[in-house]
DNA sequence: GTACTCACAGAACATTCGTTCGCCGTAGCT
DNA sequence: AGCTACGGCGAACGAATGTTCTGTGAGTAC
């Protein structure tokens, strides 16, 4: 049994117990898992699977997946013949939607969105916005704003008169903030649930 | 400075670590992190968090988080005045993006989305398309389907000449399939990520 | 006031960590 | 054949791990 590719299938097990535990194991547990005896031969893999770019060392030396790690979740479109299914049918649930969209959990909310007033950027009635609170914001992004003790889901834009909030839907106005404007985040995600 | 809820605060800097590593630090790093000094009180910590069920051990003592750790409050937009931060209102209810988005984790498949044809849809390139699969669907579903051995993500619809499928931009005619149609799933939700 | 609870400090402890180094066997080359 | 490259073994090592125990100070109830 030749094995040009052993070190993919070390990393396949890798990516399953990450799936199971959300970390990973020690190197014993490593070997021991692996069928190796010596720890030596695990700092070894370790050392390649690093160079390789699918896992790293966390500034206090912690080894952690990176996101190559979680690669082969996605599946693109345009590959011609090839079955997205192909690779990744044994889809373990390892690279997370949470984690995915939301980098800093502590300041990160679900907000429903309500009303069609941003319908013309591709968010609708219903979708869930995700937004990280932050109290400044660059042109462009959209933001969720709290005016006259409301909140609103818009872009944030400026002119020559200064800070708008732009509506993506032809039938709104643009909102020009009287006294103050108030950011209370920032959209950073979009989810909808089709039914 | 009286503290009920401390530790609340405490988890939020834990997830927020893991947020940006994909792993937990050691007992030391936590301590210091979060501005203590003796390991001990990380441990007492720790098992707060575990009976809390934030966390739990590996069957290898490692610290790795629950479900829970990763559910985020989901707050409703038109809450007149209440901050949608408030902790504990009937309203708003706690999921993980993962449990709402993905019913059937092994027949659930991501796909990116590529090219603007179903932007009147409200969904665009680069999105990602969460994919059930699922060989057959209803009229009005929005599918991935394999037309000539290329895969599409278009509405299912049919009249009087039997199925078609339905692209979601004036630029884009509908694709009446000449042999045959083969559905490959049915998109159930939809991941946009904005930077 | 006293008594009790609880989060945290601090130090001692055995255990486990990952690194390192020399050695072995197989595969592929020339 | 000889040679090199390389994945894995096995053991030794200092450093770091998490547990445990005693103390301390603030908060709360009586």
């Amino acid at each position: 049994m030749g094995n040009p590719n052993r070190d993919q299938e070390y990393l396949g097990k890798l990516q399953d117990y990450y799936g199971n535990y959300r970390s990973l194991p020690s190197y014993a547990v490593i070997g021991e898992m692996l069928g190796m005896a010596s720890k030596s031969a695990v700092s070894a893999l370790v050392k390649r699977l690093i160079l390789a770019g699918y896992v790293e060392m966390t500034p206090d030396k912690r080894l952690a997946p990176t996101n190559r790690f979680f690669e082969r979740e996605l599946a693109d479109f345009n590959v011609p013949a090839g079955l997205p299914a192909a690779a990744n049918d044994a889809m373990s649930e390892s690279l997370t939607l949470d984690e995915y969209l939301i980098a800093k959990p502590s300041s990160t909310i679900m907000v429903r969105v309500r009303g069609d007033s941003m319908m013309e950027a591709g968010i609708y009635d219903g979708d869930i916005a995700i937004v990280e609170r932050r109290p400044a914001a660059n042109i462009g992004d959209i933001v969720v704003a709290i005016v006259d003790n409301e909140y609103t889901l818009k872009e944030l834009a400026k002119d020559k008169q200064g800070f708008v909030l732009l509506p993506h839907n032809a039938a709104y106005s643009p909102i020009r903030p009287e006294e103050s404007l108030e950011i209370y985040g920032v959209m950073v995600g979009l989810v909808r649930k089709y039914r």
